[in-house]
DNA sequence: TCTATCTTGTGACAAAATTCACATACTAAT
DNA sequence: ATTAGTATGTGAATTTTGTCACAAGATAGA
């Protein structure tokens, strides 16, 4: 049951643009695709995976044909060598290496929180400027002076930083982690970062998620 | 971050259905101008106002038609005033009660990130299943049991609430709390939960976030 | 008051994302 | 083998979202 890769197709090749909302679905769906395996379920058919998501298939399907024909028309897709291709797309076949920096609150609840980070992210590095924390380790991550940080991520090979500072600082940090060759950034940050086009950066503003929330909450 | 299926509410005005992202822009807004206001800024123009965010100004303008015209010719709007009517819109110009379950790592963080609870929110309740957490005080807000959970969410008159609470039990307490009459959930738990159309959910990902970041590692 | 200069608010347009719907292709069961 | 049933992959239709461009309103300076 673990054959039949039928059209393989590389995600090389694609010079189409992709929608971020796309990237995104894909890893939700790996995560799903995870959970099925676990729960030793083989094969699963768009409707069944938009139906555990609450999304539409029709878009599971279009989501997945960006990248190349995954599935058996009158079966579905075997959930094994789906979540596999999904995450070569995703590039999460490989270890991801991530450097921290900021371990106030939010830093330590990212460190501590299993749904953050899994499987192949793996925290190489954490910074801080205070003393208090300089040397200290959280969930096995010693915490490093900011103070040779461009040095450090290049040394380290960080691929992506995790920016959990006060906004004051944020963008200094990021033209130093921008120096030293970092191209994705995950900002905490409630404040508008500037960088090269190239640099991916994700923001999440819980600040606004928040708020946003209260508009609804009319009578 | 991720959002809830279908489902889009109008403020009781103008019946016309409000996108989801330009009441997130309006919270966006609603914070610059708030800074803007601390710097004694008394006016903008809706170009200044979407550099200073990154963004487009017909979109500022846009987002903002559609609740009213606040704008002046040749001026462009008054700090203060737009703010204002922002917040009236969000209904962030009163107090929004909220209540935290699950004073994990998270949660405590997101009882001590500034960025999260701004001005009008005020968190009334914290809950968690923990012996050791309950009782305790974190951030002035004292833990309590999940016992009673729905009673007290009733008799506190939560308004929003924040899930930062393993995957296993999410559902079960949204049922509790959609019981007790909540109409907005923050949901930071990695899973899909089920509840009335009319209740607003905004799913906050982190895993997703960061493992989105990765495909865009490619050289 | 007049004029030059802004900037709004919005209709028209464009782009993007989502959903529909169906020809096609595979399965499974007899 | 044949057939009934199922589910893919994808053009076409639809919906949603974003951008352009400009008439009209307002300012400011002379």
């Amino acid at each position: 049951m673990t054959d039949s890769p039928k059209n393989d197709v590389s995600v090389a090749a694609d010079e189409k643009k992709i929608p971020k909302a796309v990237i995104k679905r894909l890893s939700l769906y790996s995560r799903m695709l995870q959970e099925l395996e676990h729960k030793n379920i083989t094969k699963i058919s768009s409707k069944e995976l938009s139906d555990l998501l609450g999304m539409n298939p029709a878009k599971v399907r279009k989501d997945l044909a960006y990248f190349g024909q995954f599935g058996v028309p009158g079966l579905g897709y075997y959930v094994s060598e789906l979540k596999a291709q999904i995450k070569r797309i995703l590039r999460t076949d490989r270890e991801i290496r991530v450097a921290l920096i900021g371990v106030g609150h939010l830093g330590q609840a990212l460190l501590a929180y299993g749904g953050f980070l899994r499987q192949s992210f793996r925290v190489v590095a954490a910074f801080d400027t205070s003393p208090d924390k300089i040397g200290r380790t959280f969930n096995g991550v010693k915490v490093m002076s900011t103070e040779h940080l461009e040095d450090q991520i290049r040394t380290l090979g960080a691929d992506i930083v995790v920016l959990a500072i006060p906004a004051e600082n944020a963008q200094a940090t990021v033209d130093q982690v921008v120096r030293a060759g970092i191209r994705a950034i995950l900002n905490f940050v409630p404040a508008r970062i500037v960088c090269p086009e190239a640099i991916k950066v994700h923001y999440v503003d819980l600040g606004i998620e928040l708020e946003s929330l209260s508009y609804y909450l009319k009578d």
